[in-house]
DNA sequence: GCGACAG
DNA sequence: ATCTTGTCGC
């Protein structure tokens, strides 16, 4: 019998969030437990203004090629508001439901914000990790918690993001000259690992093949150009 | 007290 | 995150 994961935070206080992430980070592992990654999920969230439905895709592509395999699109309720610091009890319910419908699960998973690289290390990186008992990694667009010095302008140059006086992540110019992504680990793989593997994601854009691919279904998918449900993408040199 | 604050 | 026009650069 396959335990579903089912949850709602509708109802959750900010107080109880709280002390749900402080009793779920002691369980939060910086151990790779990925041997050969042959394929690597991104996850995103998408919204209409002013209302409660959320739009939640998972996206699968192949490692290292980051060739499209696959993507699960789901469309859910949420109650629970944006507030820095919970953006797991706002979107990992609905990304879980994508997560179901997936009938094979990537080896790792990559989402949209922080992973340890929070107050209680418990961004939605680690928060969707742990649930899923799957290797993890965050990868946001902007720092949330923790310091890092100025790095090279230079395409791939690197700083580390130090929080409570322990490296717990990385900056990563992806791009020559632009803004860099913050990479840190959410469960079950190393801070350096989690660099390494976001590194080999990048190709011609500022963000890293997983969450950019996983954003632009999900952005399709909300304005009606895209269907809810499991797709398999054609595989160009198929045979078939 | 004030500002800052992943998506 | 979303809304939203033009604009600068490779």
């Amino acid at each position: 019998m396959k335990e579903e994961i089912m949850l709602n935070y509708d109802d959750t206080s900010l107080v109880e969030a709280t002390e749900i992430q402080n009793e779920m980070r002691h369980r939060v592992s910086l151990v790779t437990e990925t041997r050969n990654i042959t394929t690597i999920a991104g996850g995103d969230i998408s919204h209409n203004k002013d209302t409660d439905t959320v739009f939640a895709g998972i996206v699968v592509l192949s490692y290292p090629d980051m060739q499209l395999l696959s993507y699960s699109l789901v469309v859910a309720e949420t109650k629970f508001p944006y507030v820095p610091q919970y953006l797991g009890f706002r979107e990992v319910p609905p990304l879980l439901l994508a997560w179901e419908q997936l009938p094979q699960k990537p080896d790792l998973v990559v989402l949209d914000g922080q992973g340890v690289t929070h107050p209680r290390r418990m961004g939605i990186a680690s928060h969707f990790g742990l649930l899923t008992d799957h290797p993890s990694i965050g990868c946001a667009k902007n720092m949330l918690f923790g310091n890092y010095n100025p790095l090279g302008l230079d395409k791939m140059s690197t700083s580390p993001i130090s929080s409570y006086n322990e490296i717990m992540g990385y900056a990563l110019r992806t791009k020559a000259g632009v803004k860099p992504v913050y990479i840190s680990p959410g469960h079950k793989v190393s801070v350096k690992d989690s660099l390494s593997i976001m590194e080999k994601c990048v190709l011609k854009h500022r963000i890293p093949e997983p969450t950019r691919l996983a954003h632009e279904k999900v952005n399709l998918f909300r304005v009606g150009k895209l269907k809810a449900g499991y797709h398999v993408t054609d595989v160009q040199g198929s045979l078939f």
